[in-house]
DNA sequence: TATTGACCTTATAGCGACTATATAGTTTTA
DNA sequence: TAAAACTATATAGTCGCTATAAGGTCAATA
């Protein structure tokens, strides 16, 4: 299989793979006789799981991280259960930042409607004055 | 007022003071003769703006578009209100696709206790099967 | 006076995860 | 046979900084 057609299997442009490549994450294919890259069943499962992995959110290192524990399969899966247990925490707080922020954008919002002149306006003027209702 | 001086008053990095200025964001400052910048107070405010706005995470480009805004003071502020209206919409969908990634990753996380070998992982096998409970 | 240290200058590279472009060679199709 | 579709590498761009290198300036100290 050449890198359009796994590309094409697994939903992923072709640089993307070559990206993954670059970065250790997809180990490099056989190559035919024009310097083509040849994949076989294992790239596809590979490829698919890495994207599965970026849908979670997964940093590259991360990925690497899950890589490296596949690798070693008799060791205790603690580590790849506290890796995904710091992600879980990782999004947990990226919401709540964003829920704070809403609520801040949401309240600047209020204090301006649209029959004003720019400098009259309640937006510009809250984040000049700084009234942001900090955190 | 020197680099320095602005750049502790507002609390941010010289280096972010000259990429401002490199980006158009933040007006060139008068020079002294042996080419140190100097700043006045109207630097500061637009400065602590333009930091005001990144805490609402506006990117450069929106607070450019402010700027143009701010410089036209007697058109109506529609334009204000809408960017910000827009930016509001980003930020919740935002956060509407990360509660949803956490209830992936929460799903995902429960099919594993810390007590099995890496081999018989659940959190592993969920990614590897793509048993990931997509939307 | 010499030198140390704190400040300032520009230019350049790195982060993450791609994406786009340029240039060129190869294969397939019409 | 020629065009279209594929492949290859190398390089630059995205965003908002942050870090590094290599140097110039200035005030205070030994």
């Amino acid at each position: 299989m050449r890198i359009g057609q796994l590309a094409q299997s697994v939903g992923v442009d072709t640089q993307t793979i070559r990206f993954y490549e670059r970065q250790g994450l997809l180990p490099p294919p056989g190559r035919q006789e024009n310097g083509y890259r040849v994949y076989t069943e294992k790239h596809v499962e590979r490829l698919a799981f890495i994207r599965r992995c970026r849908i979670l959110d997964l940093s590259l290192a991360e990925i690497h991280e899950l890589k490296r524990y596949q690798d070693d399969p008799h060791q205790s899966c603690t580590a790849v259960n506290a890796l995904l247990d710091d992600h879980i925490s990782h999004v947990r707080s990226q919401i709540t930042a964003l829920q704070a922020l809403e609520k801040q954008l949401v309240s600047l919002r209020a204090s301006c409607n649209d029959d004003r002149e720019v400098e009259a306006c309640g937006v510009l003027a809250g984040i000049s004055e700084g009234n942001m209702h900090q955190q």
